[in-house]
Parts: C-alpha cells; structure tokens; sequence
DNA sequence: GCAGTGCAAACTGTTGACGATCGACAATCC
DNA sequence: GGATTGTCGATCGTCAACAGTTTGCACTGC
C-alpha cells in the first residue's frame, strides 16, 4: 500500500490541478469575479479591493488586476487611476437601451426561427413553455425565472449565431448590474408566459414578421414592466 | 534666467505627466496593441510575444497582459494556457454574422432617425454624402472609405445610446480580423452611394419602416460585396 | 536514414516587493 | 471658528525575479 519510488512526488490535487493545466488563475478569477458581480455579492458601485479579492481567493493581486481588466473591458466595472476599480452602476437610461438591444437580438433570432427552424425547436421551445406555464401556476417564482432564462437562452442559440449569444449573454450580465433579481409578481409569470406562447405560435406557423413582432413585444413588455417596478417617476 | 527655490523641481514633462495622471500604462498598452492589431501590423493568427510587446513599449511585462487581457474579453485575441496569447483569426461564417449584426444595429438606428431625428440630422448626412460623391468621382478610394466610416458612425451616433455604439465598433474591429482593408473599386463606390443616399432619402422622408430597409440592405450588400470577393466558393 | 529520447532555451504564469498616489485626519495659522 | 496645510495609513501601479511548461534541436540507437 505505500507508494514507493516517488518521494517528492507532489501531493495529489486530482481535480485542482487537472483544472489548472486548463485554466489559469486569471480565467478562474475572473469566473469568480464576475459571479459575485451579477449575483449581487458586491454590489453595483462598490468598490473593489484587490488584495482583498486576491485574499480571498488564495492568489496573488496579478491574477486579479488582469481578471479586472477583462471585466473592465466587457464593461461590469469602471476603473479609476490611482484610486481603483468599482463595479460599474448603470442608469435607467442605459437599463432601457440594454431592454431595447434585446428586444433587437431576440426578435431577429425569432424572426429566423419562424423562417428556417432547425430540428427540434418547436418541441424543445413548447416543452419549456409548458414547465412555465406550471411553475407559474404554481407560484414558483425562482422556478419561473429561471425557466425563463433557459427559454431565451434557447430563442438565440436555435435563432441566432454565437456572437449574438455572447452580446446578449454579455447585456443580460449588465442588466443584472441594475436589478436585482427582478421581483416575479404571479400574474407578471402569466402575463409574461403567454406572450412566450405567442412567440411559439409564429415561430410554429412559420410568420418571421410575426414572430419578430411577438418577440420584440414580449422584451419591451420585461422593458415596461422594470420600467413601472423601478422607477416610479 | 535660473530658477532658484525648486532645486528638485522634478524635469517639466508637461504632456506625458499629464497623460499619465489619467491614463495607466495598462491603458496606453492596450491601445497601442489594439492599434498594431486591427492596422494589421500584427497579422491575425499570429502570436502576441509578452516581453517583445513589453520592450516594444518601453513598459514591463505586467501591464502588457493586463492589456492583452482586456483585448482577449473584447474578442480581438484567444489565450492557449502555458503557450501564449494569439491574435484571433475569424472565419468567413463568422465574419458574415458580423456583417448580420452590425445590419441589424444599423437598421434599427436609421428607422429611429427616421421616426424622430435630432436637429442637424440631415445636414450632417447629406453633406457626408455629398463629400463621398465627390471622393467617388476623383476615384479616391481611401477618402471614401474614411467617409463611408464617417457615415456609418454618425448613423449610429445619431440614431443609437452608446452601448449600440460600442457594440458597433466592436464589431467593425473584430471584422478588420478578416478582411485586410477592404479594396474599394471605383464602380463599387458609386453603388455604395448610392445605398447611402437612399437611406437619407428614407430619414429625410421621415419613414422608418422605407430607412430600415434601406439600411440593412446596404450593409448586406457590404456583406455580399465582401462574400463575393473573399470566398470565391 | 529515421524514429525516439533527452537536453536546453524561450516563454508564460505567478509571486513578492518597491515606489507613488489618494483620501482622511489632525494640527496650525489667519 | 474656518480654512489651509502637513502627515499618516491604505491602496494602487509597476517592476523584477522565480517556478513551471512548452518547444525546438541535437544526439543516440536501431
């Protein structure tokens, strides 16, 4: 049983250290930055401490500061000289023009689904619809949320090319900057999940024009919705 | 003539102190690469040498990944761990989803000009085309091209919020990945124009759904323009 | 002649340390 | 009493050095 032959071999780190031999340090900071960014952990407009981050990840401030800079450049967080990085707060303004770019990537994705569906849309797309609908029967609000995540997700990775996905992946992580965790009131889930089926119905009906319209009303409908809850002016 | 009370006055660098007040050596770094990047300076599918880059600058090797950091977020360069950062190099299909997206932003920024212009809108527009006119005519390819950047940025600028727009010149440096400046030929110019002043014929006319059109068709025309003479499959 | 092995150089990933700058607080002067 | 200035602590920006890995090349053996 001991293992002999090799006695300064390093001690195991199976997972860890496969894991490092993929990804560096930096990857896995910024993985883990931006996820206490969009979770909400730090929130929006706060400052962030490298040595604290460095810290509290184990690493050194190098890693950080280029995890930092990536996020910087995608736009989660503001950089100051001499003074340091905050996790970038957006106005309501700029929460609508983010509403309206994914009104624009969704409803062009719809508009190709109803056009050229590729296989297995419609049951993939109608299977969520229904664990909607129960989840919203069931007031299952994170449930809800979640399904609906997954159905947009699905909207632009049937309808749209990769680099489509990452802006509007890449919008979403901003939005998150504004809200937090978007309050699902019982008859928003219905109201909301009926206008996915109107989306399901063109896209089945092959109507790009409609589809991209029920698509592009169904966003600026979340549009209008975060508009009334947020701001009450 | 001497100065005396300031015998350690540090020596007057009167603009690059001032630079460096604003700017870190991690943000003049980034764009200096980016610049070598999309002039083609540094060809696409190349490697990006850490301390080559670093003593190219006059700057140490931190700042230099800092910045390439950054440009690997934006899209411009993909890491390989333990092997280097490389310059990304996009396929045809990918540069077509390009061309799809920056039609789709640009559409929806001229049917916005269209519906409620802001004051100048015309003017500017007409007079960008105009100058392209005469840059066509004198067979001036690269001032048409400067022009035709001109144009296309004010679209935007005019009829966008400035996340479209960042978007939007993300995409167009992402695009000069692939093409190497794209040759303008003389007949090409005057059918491009002409796509121009159709859309300012639509915004002047105040309507959005003709402007949308117009808009989208022009960039596809680009990008069937760019298909033919690229991949000649 | 060719495949395999071992070594060496180059480069990347990470760390620790140093200098510089900013904000806050206290002491001083008007 | 209020404003200004000086000092201190904290933190950022940058650099140089170390460790690990990859790559290329020469050498050996078949």
């Amino acid at each position: 049983m001991l293992r002999a032959m090799s006695p300064d071999q390093p001690p195991d780190l199976p997972a860890e250290l496969l894991l490092l031999r993929t990804r560096s340090l930096t990857s896995v900071a910024a993985q883990e930055i931006e996820r206490l960014i969009v979770s909400g952990a730090i929130p929006a407009g706060s400052r962030l401490n490298e040595q604290a981050l460095a810290a509290r990840l184990g690493i050194s401030r190098g890693p950080v500061r280029e995890a930092v800079r990536g996020l910087e450049r995608q736009g989660l967080v503001v950089t100051v000289v001499n003074q340091g990085s905050y996790v970038r707060s957006i106005s309501a303004e700029e929460a609508l023009e983010l509403y309206d770019l994914r009104a624009l990537l969704t409803g062009q994705a719809c508009e190709r689904l109803a056009a050229a569906p590729p296989p297995a849309t419609v049951p993939r797309l109608s299977g969520l619809v229904t664990r909607m609908e129960r989840a919203a029967e069931a007031d299952d609000a994170p449930g809800y949320y979640a399904l609906n995540l997954d159905f947009h997700a699905a909207l632009l990775e049937l309808g749209a090319g990769p680099r489509a996905q990452r802006i509007y992946d890449d919008l979403g992580k901003e939005l998150n900057l504004f809200r937090r965790r978007a309050l699902v009131q019982p008859e928003k889930m219905r109201e909301s999940n009926a206008e996915h089926a109107a989306i399901l119905a063109a896209i089945h009906a092959g109507d790009p024009v409609a589809a991209r319209a029920a698509a592009e009303a169904h966003v600026q409908g979340g549009k209008r919705r975060f508009a009334a809850s947020h701001t009450p002016l």
